[in-house]
DNA sequence: CCGTATCCATTCCGATACTG
DNA sequence: CAGTATCGGAATGGATACGG
């Protein structure tokens, strides 16, 4: 049988994993927001087969995640460049880099940190803070129809 | 080929998507942060085959993210819980979800909110901090050796 | 109700070869 | 360098059947 496609999903959650839940997305979108724009820089350093990286780049493009743009050096081949859409991504991968630090033992052996470029200490945890500041544990949230929901249903 | 673990990878991020970095396991985690802990629940919920379903239970087990414990209403069977490192996904799960509802047309037609429990008022976008509270953008963001690597090396 | 086991189709992935 | 094409093995996923 054919894999399910969580493209008509219900949940938000399931609509954004059709797309970045899979284990060469997010790493393409990582190498992408640090620089990397080309084919054969995304393939070393990812350790990827030809054909998944070109399959997995012709799904972010699709997804408008990368935006294919002529060579900056006048070779004649393209250059994946994220949207704004992809850099966006860069607080979900944040999540995963701290969740990665907190809980999985030695997973940071080259010791990686990410700093503020300004002063160069280390990064707070993501916090999530209600609409009047206050900030917010996993214990104080709610999931609830949306307004507009509501009223459409009234 | 056997297809590659990122078990053994140097990079944090790939680290934590070799233990959540499919199409099943975050949703799995979705819905044990909803409360659900009973297999069947799981797989009428997802929709999943039972046996996938199975699979990443175990595997989840392993990484340490859920726990198998006596079912609470006495009868003979396992409940799965999440851990501690389980539970602190949530903050990536809101990362999904907000970077869902603001770039996916039409990926909330349920119009889920997340909202604070104490006024039911919708959550601020996560955010991310310096030491001294100032806020950051990915604009801000260098990765760096950390101290102890550079000490090491010095 | 809770899984395990099996069958089968599809997909994924890596290696390699090939084109321009 | 930048891909495309193909092959084979492994994993995924769905359906169903089976046992506790």
């Amino acid at each position: 049988m054919k894999k399910k496609s969580f493209a008509e999903a219900e949940c938000p959650i399931a609509r954004a994993l059709d797309v970045v839940g899979d284990w060469w997305s997010l790493q393409i979108v990582r190498d992408a927001l640090r620089g990397v724009r080309r084919f054969t820089d995304f393939a070393q350093g990812l350790g990827v087969a030809k054909n998944i990286l070109a399959d997995r780049l012709k799904r972010l493009v699709g997804a408008g995640i990368l935006q294919v743009v002529p060579a900056s050096d006048g070779s004649a081949y393209n250059e994946y460049v994220l949207t704004a859409k992809g850099r966006d991504l860069w607080v979900l991968l944040v999540a995963l880099r701290q969740w990665s630090d907190r809980w999985i033992p030695g997973a940071n052996e080259y010791g990686q940190v990410l700093v503020d470029a300004q002063n160069g200490e280390p990064v707070a945890p993501l916090e999530l803070h209600a609409s009047d500041g206050r900030k917010l544990d996993l214990t104080d949230l709610r999931l609830v129809a949306s307004a507009s929901t509501r009223a459409k249903s009234a």
